[in-house]
DNA sequence: TGGAGACTGGACCGACTGGTCTATATATGT
DNA sequence: ACATATATAGACCAGTCGGTCCAGTCTCCA
């Protein structure tokens, strides 16, 4: 696996990752029925029959990876963010300026990654649940690292739910206004 | 029982009206790029047509219209929820539980409608700086009101940010959960 | 060396998209 | 009564949508 890894390095990306990290960007910047498959596949670089090959249900199944894909790389984001910080509050502030700036990274346009990729319309339950699943797993996330503080059960989850919807809010409102300082104001109201 | 009742009794309401009802219901639920003229138009009962007539530039005049026909809507509900208040966490926290009646009345899917609406990708300049003007006139009204409660200028500004961002978030959690308790759980956190 | 499975390339499809256009109907003012 | 503006009705259009299909190419192992 990791002698893979190192060639890989070398090589131009397999298919199926260059289309999921298009589906992730693209989509987020202009939602799930906002980018065709015409313009998805030209960013990727890839022929219609590729897709279907990976993703045997086409659109909606690149969708779910590209929204897991990006979830994965948001969980790094606080790892990273919480990993030295002297308490808890510290690293949620440390994880609001890494956000601002990869806000000021996408044009400040891009919306959340995953609800931009997956909160499509009711006639699509199983998105749904994804959201859910990908959600929760950014608060189990922030739970931990609460918890490694030295925060109670209940006290843990409170926060994580609490730096979660600071997030998310504040987002959209630096979307808004295109501003990312609301991001790095977000820590002031915990 | 409020008036932003958006899933409205069809009543023989002017065709215009009943576009732009239409439009702001259909693209609260699946977006902007998520709703066909056509399906539209079948919901209003109008032909494309009257359509034209009323909003000559389509689907984005409509667009505009419905988002800030939901965001006038919205308005009073904040208006009603801060009206009887003895101080502005009892009315924020009146205003939460309103949402959250409205959340369940929306089969617990529907996004924020002027995001919805206009979020829609860089390429629509002009619909971004919409959802920019029609959020800072919720955040006026609702930093009038923290000001009428004897907040002063700058502590108003912050409690209004604050509170809509906590809606905002809390709204995206909460249709991940199809659980409108986290929008009543909201004042606990302000 | 050859055969099998994984993968690519893209022509092609019916359905649907947002938008245009013209003919007709309805209301209003004189 | 007529003229005028406003509004309705929907056929029609070129373009794009997501999806299917299969011939061709590659890779790997017998």
């Amino acid at each position: 696996m990791s002698s893979y890894d190192m060639i890989d390095a070398e090589k131009p990306r397999p298919t199926k990752d260059r289309l999921i990290r298009s589906a992730a960007e693209l989509f987020r910047t202009r939602g799930y029925h906002g980018v065709g498959l015409n313009d998805l596949l030209a960013h990727a670089k890839a022929p219609k029959g590729s897709l279907y090959h990976h993703f045997p249900n086409g659109k909606p199944d690149l969708a779910m990876a590209a929204a897991t894909w990006a979830s994965d790389g948001l969980l790094r984001v606080v790892a990273e963010s919480f990993a030295g910080a002297p308490s808890f509050s510290e690293g949620a502030t440390t994880l609001c300026h890494k956000l601002a700036k990869l806000f000021d990274m996408t044009n400040q346009w891009d919306g959340c990654p995953i609800s931009a990729t997956l909160f499509v319309g009711p006639e699509n339950a199983e998105f749904r649940k994804h959201a859910d699943h990908l959600y929760a797993g950014w608060l189990a996330e922030v739970r931990d690292h609460a918890l490694r503080f030295g925060a109670s059960e209940e006290d843990a989850l409170k926060k994580s739910e609490h730096l979660f919807i600071l997030i998310q809010g504040g987002w959209q409102l630096a979307r808004a206004r295109s501003d990312s300082n609301v991001m790095r104001d977000l820590p002031n109201k915990l």
